[in-house]
RNA sequence: GGCCCCAUCGUCUAGUUAGGUCUAGGACAUCGGAUUUUCAUUCCGGUAACGGGGGUUCAAAUCCCCCUGGGGUCACCA
């Protein structure tokens, strides 16, 4: 057997990170034997902006180095791949259903239906359909068509019947199809709905596994109908779970961001993508950016790899201990009989971590390459070809060493790139360690003073020189350090101290410690 | 409410198909300690789970039933 797997979006302007996940197993399974994975764009309901709302779901798939066999932009023999464009074969399966009547034109009023769906809501039984138009006569259908009487298509569930599948991941399901409505399959203009045109697709682009998120199960039921009676052979399905919220188990969705920022595991995300995004001018508050967004976790500066492993163990697991996975290492032992059956929240501090450790084995140049557009988007550098630039941006990244998990963290090491006078200050440590503690401005007033006397400006020179310095004043390092950090960067903390005056340079840091003394000085005399 | 799905540390999970090797393993988070000029890293160590009740069995996290809890879905959306 061929594996074909497809993965069929809406075209809705953005890549939801549950789907991408769906569409990532979806990929593994066709890769892992040798098959083909399509993209279908299932945009039955006509959408204004197609090509718009198309190109961010494609970008995420580029992003992630996830190709598709055929879909848009590559074709491929069972084209075309928007569902928009499948009309024919929709109208052709549809007559079938007519001809053997396993399908009926239903004339009924939509209120008189809605009704009865309310009244058996009601008394709490499950609805089924009335079927008032099978009693209508060839000659009154026939009328009714000349007359141009509005209706729908239905399938006509075979109500003794049951369902039964054999899941990949929840085993065996099965349903009575004596509880069923007869669905609508198309509408009054033979457009097709979401159930008809996927069983049509799906039989037609030869789909052997239907890999998809476990909401869809209670679509199942219908859609083996129609393929039954289309005479199609069957798909076999695996149902994986959704992808629930952080420490939850619902649905993440879209409609929920609000929520998200106040949930405490959801949180660490958020600031990130504040933090980054603020400084390329995205007003991330405006939400047209969420961690909901594949999209989000790229302009923040995460890796392929980072998002990916987090997707891979988020259902999956490829042994008992192993949990730094690459798309080949995943690619070659992906099994569908490994993906759990409870929804994930999806976990920010594993994600985190998963992408501090692929950032680790990122050479130099790599991370430079990750930093450099972000900086430059930001206005922080010029240009991201200089080569006077890229050397120092180069000397800052191995300055921040682990810090740098996320490209966009790049912009805690702000200190290298801003003028003096634009230096955030942290005020409540400026005051600890600067303004309140006696000597502390005396012994930066001559601790600079050798700052301009020395020559030699390297990390290891100035070690010695401000070593020396706390030996010979009998102070403590923990008094002088952050005060002179408070004054070099407006921060308590940060990389090695010596590497950052070193990389400062001199200039800017008797600059910058006459500044932070003066500050310290006006501020004593309030 | 109907139908369906799910249930192991705070979280992500291994173990459930073939019951014993599970006084339940790993990872992240957390807490403690070591290293360190701060932070981060690194290294060591600790806390921490089979939702409840019945069965079946010599033996159940694993099989069966019930309960409870959680969730998905009920469109002329996808």
């Amino acid at each position: 057997m061929i594996v074909r797997t497809r993965f069929a979006p809406s075209p809705t302007g953005y890549m939801h990170i549950g789907g991408m996940r769906t569409a990532l197993f979806n990929w593994l399974w066709a890769r892992r034997h040798g098959g083909q994975f399509i993209l279908r764009i299932d945009d039955t309901d006509q959408q204004r902006n197609r090509d718009e709302a198309l190109a961010p779901i494609l970008s995420a798939f580029r992003w992630l180095g996830l190709n598709w066999d055929e879909g848009p932009e590559v074709g491929g023999p069972c084209g075309p791949y928007f569902q928009s464009q499948r009309q024919a074969f929709y109208d052709k399966a549809l007559q079938q259903l007519l001809d053997t009547r396993q399908a009926y034109r239903d004339f009924e009023n939509p209120e008189d239906t809605k009704a009865q769906r309310e009244t058996a809501e009601k008394e709490k039984r499950q609805y089924i359909s009335s079927r008032s138009s099978l009693e209508l006569s060839d000659a009154d259908i026939s009328q009714f068509l000349s007359e141009g009487r509005a209706h729908v298509i239905r399938f006509l569930v075979p109500r003794d019947q049951k369902v039964q599948i054999e899941d990949h991941v929840r085993g065996h399901v099965e349903w009575d199809c004596s509880l069923m409505p007869d669905p609508v399959i198309a509408r009054n203009d033979r457009s097709p709905l979401y159930n008809f045109a996927t069983v049509v697709d799906d039989a037609e682009f030869r789909i052997s596994h239907v890999i998809r998120a476990e909401e869809h199960l209670p679509n199942t039921p219908v859609q083996v109908l129609l393929h039954q009676a289309l005479g199609n052979e069957l798909p076999q399905w695996a149902h994986i779970p959704y992808v629930a919220a952080p420490g939850g188990r619902e649905k993440l969705s879209k409609r929920r961001i609000g929520q998200y920022r106040t949930n405490p595991q959801f949180q660490k995300l958020f600031e990130l993508g504040d933090q980054v995004l603020s400084r390329l001018g995205i007003d991330s508050a405006a939400d047209a950016l969420s961690p909901v967004m594949v999209e989000y976790y790229r302009r923040v500066g995460f890796l392929p790899e980072g998002v990916l492993n987090a997707l891979f163990r988020l259902g999956w697991s490829l042994d008992d201990h192993t949990e730094y996975i690459s798309l080949p290492t995943a690619q070659q032992n992906f099994s569908l009989d490994r993906i759990i059956r409870s929804a994930a929240g999806l976990d920010a501090d594993k994600l985190l971590n998963f992408q501090s450790h692929w950032m680790s084995q990122l050479s130099a140049e790599e991370k430079l390459n990750g930093c450099l557009p972000l900086l430059a988007e930001s206005g922080l550098i010029d240009s991201t070809d200089d080569a006077d630039t890229r050397d120092r941006v180069k000397q800052i990244i191995a300055l921040a060493g682990d810090r740098l998990r996320v490209f966009g963290d790049i912009f805690q090491m702000d200190e290298f790139f801003l003028p003096d006078d634009q230096l955030t200050v942290d005020e409540k440590n400026f005051q600890k360690r600067i303004v309140k503690p006696e000597a502390a401005v005396d012994l930066l007033r001559e601790l600079r003073r050798r700052l301009e006397a020395t020559a030699d400006f390297s990390a290891a020179a100035l070690h010695e020189l401000i070593q020396g310095f706390v030996t010979e004043k009998g102070i403590r390092a923990g008094d002088l350090f952050p005060a002179i950090r408070l004054c070099v960067t407006g921060k308590a903390q940060g990389a090695d101290l010596f590497e950052t005056l070193s990389l400062l340079g001199q200039s800017r840091v008797l600059s910058r410690m006459d500044r932070g003394i003066g500050r310290a000085e006006s501020l004593r005399a309030e």
